[in-house]
DNA sequence: ATTTGCTCAGCTC
DNA sequence: GAGCTGAGCAAAT
């Protein structure tokens, strides 16, 4: 499975190119609410890819403004990494903007589904 | 709690 | 073009 898009410049459809890919992923990212959390593999799942992609994707994040990426974190609510400061400054601005950690984890309750955000 | 296997874009040479 | 590196994950140990 792999992620058709729109060819403006021919007005006809096409597969998505890794560029177009890291478009969508950005996209879907700037959705996720402030306070809230979304796993890797919740976007993964809606465009069809591995979860790593989307760990590739935020790891070259170049718009930290609105593309959000410490609201991306482990299926399990464990934080992976984050290449502006770290893990201990992820988890610093999840708690600034309300996200409650136990054992070191994400609180399950702050996940939300993009999936179901965009009834899909 | 830790290890193992799968996976694939990006990076280096 | 080949080989290595992970911001992942689930299953097995």
């Amino acid at each position: 499975m792999s992620l058709i898009v729109w060819d403006c410049s021919r007005g006809t459809i096409k597969k998505a190119s890794r560029r177009d890919l890291y478009e969508v992923i950005y996209m879907l990212t700037s959705l996720i609410p402030t306070g809230r959390v979304v796993s890797y593999k919740n976007i993964a799942t809606i465009l069809g890819l591995n979860p790593r992609i989307i760990g590739i994707a935020m790891r070259k994040n170049k718009n930290p403004i609105i593309t959000p990426c410490h609201r991306v974190v482990g299926s399990k609510g464990d934080l992976r990494g984050y290449s502006l400061g770290g893990v201990k400054m992820k988890k610093k601005i999840l708690e600034i903007e309300g996200v409650v950690f136990r054992n070191n984890r994400v609180d399950y309750r702050f996940f939300i589904d993009l999936a179901k955000l965009l009834e899909l």
